[in-house]
DNA sequence: CCGCCGATCTTT
DNA sequence: AAGATCGGCGGG
């Protein structure tokens, strides 16, 4: 079993730390370290693209574990997703934020220089505007070295703690504490989220 | 710090 | 008609 094939409650927290990694024509190099994920299953969590069936937009969550799911919502932004689980399972991690450690002048222009550095990636539109990501890399192997965008494993900073919450801006399935984040980065996603009672 | 709201377009 | 969002604005 894969990193990425196993269910996504699983894979979620184990991305905390990992490195995004972007490159741009082969000569510009942007990272960062993600800090807060949410969980999205397939067929058993009506808060996932994948509640209802496969249809255009969320085709690549049915294929292999390790594709990124890049989506266009609210008519302005894009989120990053990988894809989990065995092939059909529809089931998926959002990338919610990271910080940033290579490319920040050019993270700041994208996001047209924002006045707090903490604002270049703090939530999941933020990430794939900063990071240049649209529908363009719908489908990409985030596992292959020679990916224009994929993410890594190696050192970043010291391990930290992982919370839970409920998941940020859903309506149905708030009792899953399927967000999980790193509390000690200041880049976590403004929004407070409560814990959910007890479900897991 | 918090909550409300508008922008804009895809999907259902 | 609602949405896995963001930024600006107003009030406490």
């Amino acid at each position: 079993m894969s990193f990425y094939s196993r269910d996504p409650t699983s894979v979620a927290p184990d991305l905390i730390g990992k490195q995004l990694v972007r490159e741009y024509s082969g000569n510009r190099t942007l990272r960062g370290i993600i800090v807060e994920v949410e969980a999205y299953r397939g067929s058993d969590d009506p808060a996932s693209h994948a509640f209802r069936g496969l249809t255009k937009r969320n085709r690549i969550m049915f294929g292999r574990a390790g594709l990124a799911y890049v989506y266009f919502t609210y008519g302005f932004h894009h989120c990053l997703n990988v894809v989990t689980g065995n092939e059909g399972e529809a089931s998926a991690v959002l990338i919610r934020a990271l910080e940033p450690t290579e490319g920040i002048e050019f993270l700041k222009h994208n996001r047209n220089n924002p006045v707090k550095e903490i604002d270049l990636t703090n939530g999941p539109g933020k990430i794939c505007q900063a990071f240049g990501i649209d529908r363009r890399q719908n489908g990409i192997d985030l596992t292959s070295s020679k990916s224009e965008l994929r993410i890594e494993s190696g050192k970043t900073r010291p391990v930290r703690s992982v919370l839970t919450s409920s998941r940020v801006g859903i309506r149905v399935g708030v009792d899953k504490n399927w967000r999980y984040y790193d509390p000690s980065s200041p880049f976590i996603s403004s929004k407070r989220v409560k814990e959910a009672p007890s479900s897991n």
